[in-house]
DNA sequence: ACGAATTAGTAAATCGTTTCACTAAATCGT
DNA sequence: ACGATTTAGTGAAACGATTTACTAATTCGT
């Protein structure tokens, strides 16, 4: 047996061949087919005993144990690709976002996120930029890929697919898709009222960006509450944010156009938490302060509100959960596949977080 | 003709009735065979023609047009699904990131999608939470989906799969993968030489958390940037982020740790922006004013950055280049389909952004 | 012991597109 | 006028899984 250290040699040698080509060559995913080769059994057996399909029934244990650890040895994963072209299914949505860059979407889709893999789902995103054009574009993507239902965030009148749609802070009036938004009544009047509360009395507001679907809504529900509260708004006290700019820039800008006017006001509300933030930064550099001369609410409740300098009295969206909702109700469509009965609207509640930016009125 | 107008009513009905099924029924996008039945051509003519084959030079342009016409009456799309099953390409890549909510992985996915959207290509995303397993999971999902490659943000080893992987933040040596990496050396060396520079001698720092990539790398740049400008960190003087809130909480903490200690510092290096918010919402309530007491500066530029109050100096990772980088070297790399000859790390250079969270040292 | 039922599978069609290998008819060159 | 080329296409086989409709062999009931 002297040449045995030599067969030694010659297999290590030839593990570490097999190895490199394991790595030059791709180890492509093995297939049904090849599986079934393996077993010398067909393809149809195969499929069958690892779908758990009810015809397996007739397959004997023994078999089935055989095609299992094949499966697992082999490392077999099934294509997901034949699988969705076969059964018209590819557990994929589209979910249409103004852009990636802030707090709003990227909290709404971590709900989104979390309710999807829940349920097996992946998703598509893309930003448009409110660019009516490339939502119209990436629409036809959507449809394009085959995803099973599209969630518009944030996105206004989008044309009409015959996919199910879902849209989230959308005030879409198309038929046939469910909206999934805030009590802007409830939100308006928490605003208001806890600034009436705290004894203001020139209550200013920075509307949002026209192309912004919430702006309408929120718009009419603060002057809706205000006039409830006999604390009418004056036009000169309202500004309104301009631009795409997705950080603070816009807020205040909007801000100094209220102060350049020489407008007297001892509250300001504004669009959400972003342009609060903005305001504040010009209201300080005007010299006032915030909260002791100026009281300052936001909306939304992002992840910064809480940490600004001083922290953000703002009324929550539950922007998280109107990502879950959203999907829910989506999965919920696209499983029951009736396009008459489901909700038009489906309303989330806001909820006024009371933090340093807003104090009592002066004297 | 008695009849008539019983007539006209029967097609009115039908009209009607078909309008309703085509409401009813789900006007299925219209597939290739059936495009050229109606235009009495076979699949592969108007295939080869709506691609522009080399062979389609041999369609007379007439037939050609009446092809395109037929194609945007019937607003025919190819299924990418199909399509993707034939050609082993899906124009779909996969993207690890640790989670949705924060300015971090946001900024980073916002140059992902222009990029591959520039370049016809999809993306999944997926967040892993800092859960080695559910990284795993995810992958194999990826490959199960047919993915091109991978592209993993801020996320540390994960198993090797035979797909392209670029890493974004990675500090990644498995091989194979290209690592898109801030010059972290001279990130800190920005950092320190600012803080000398204004006088600071008692230098605290919060170093990542332990599963966050880039901690090592900052603390030993930091820890030589020191040292080279004879400046050591103490050991009394370092903190270090704890648990996976992704807010500025766990640097509100940390920061409170360093003041319990009765630490003595005139200057604090946070890991990042989110955790130096924090620091200097705790620094205040401990009576200490930034920048007056204390000069704080941070680490990314999140948009926050510059509005929060003070606004915060910090060094400038430009982490949207990064996500651009990533997926341009990603998509290199599977059309070169080369799995030798890429550059193991792609370094992108820092730069000191200057606002109110530092000052001069008092006396 | 005979037909019925069960067991253990398999063949082939299908999803929608692409593409290789053809063909039949027309036109061209000489 | 004859073969060669060009023109205008078509047929069928992929891609990888699922699923319907089979079959051959065995076992069961009586």
């Amino acid at each position: 047996m002297r040449h045995l250290p030599q067969r030694r040699a010659m297999m290590m040698k030839k593990d570490k061949s097999n190895e490199f080509s394991k790595v030059m060559t791709k180890p492509k995913a093995v297939s049904l087919k090849e599986l079934a080769a393996s077993l010398k059994l067909s393809p149809t057996t195969v499929s069958l005993v690892l779908n758990a399909a009810p015809t397996a029934g007739s397959i004997p244990v023994g078999t089935q144990d055989r095609i299992f650890e094949a499966a697992r040895n082999l490392k077999y994963r099934p294509n997901h690709i034949a699988r969705s072209l076969r059964a018209q299914r590819t557990h994929t949505i589209g979910v249409l976002i103004p852009e990636m860059s802030e707090g709003y979407s990227a909290t709404v889709l971590s709900g989104v996120e979390e309710k999807l893999l829940e349920e097996g789902y992946f998703y598509f995103v893309v930003s448009h930029w409110h660019r009516e054009e490339l939502i119209e574009h990436h629409s036809r993507f959507f449809v394009e890929r085959c995803v099973e239902g599209i969630l518009a965030v944030d996105t206004p009148q989008h044309h009409q697919t015959f996919l199910p749609v879902v849209s989230i802070s959308g005030h879409d009036e198309t038929k046939g898709v469910t909206n999934i938004v805030l009590n802007h009544e409830q939100a308006g009047l928490l605003a208001v009222e806890h600034l009436v509360k705290l004894g203001h009395k020139k209550i200013a507001v920075i509307k949002g960006q026209s192309f912004s679907s919430d702006t309408e809504a929120r718009w009419n529900a603060i002057r809706t509450a205000a006039a409830r509260c006999s604390i009418p708004i004056k036009e000169t006290l309202v500004a309104q944010l301009v631009g795409t700019n997705p950080t603070p820039e816009p807020g205040y800008v909007a801000a100094k156009e209220l102060l350049a006017a020489k407008a007297d006001f001892t509250a300001l509300l504004a669009f959400n938490d972003i342009s609060a933030i903005g305001a504040i930064r010009a209201l300080n550099e005007s010299g006032r302060r915030v909260p002791e001369d100026v009281s300052v609410i936001g909306f939304d409740d992002i992840y910064a509100a809480e940490f600004h300098n001083p922290s953000l009295t703002t009324i929550r969206q539950p922007l998280k959960e109107m990502g879950c909702l959203g999907a829910e109700y989506l999965l919920k469509r696209i499983r029951e596949n009736n396009d008459d009965d489901f909700p038009a609207d489906v309303t989330v509640e806001p909820e006024l977080v009371i933090r340093q930016s807003t104090a009592e009125v002066k004297n």
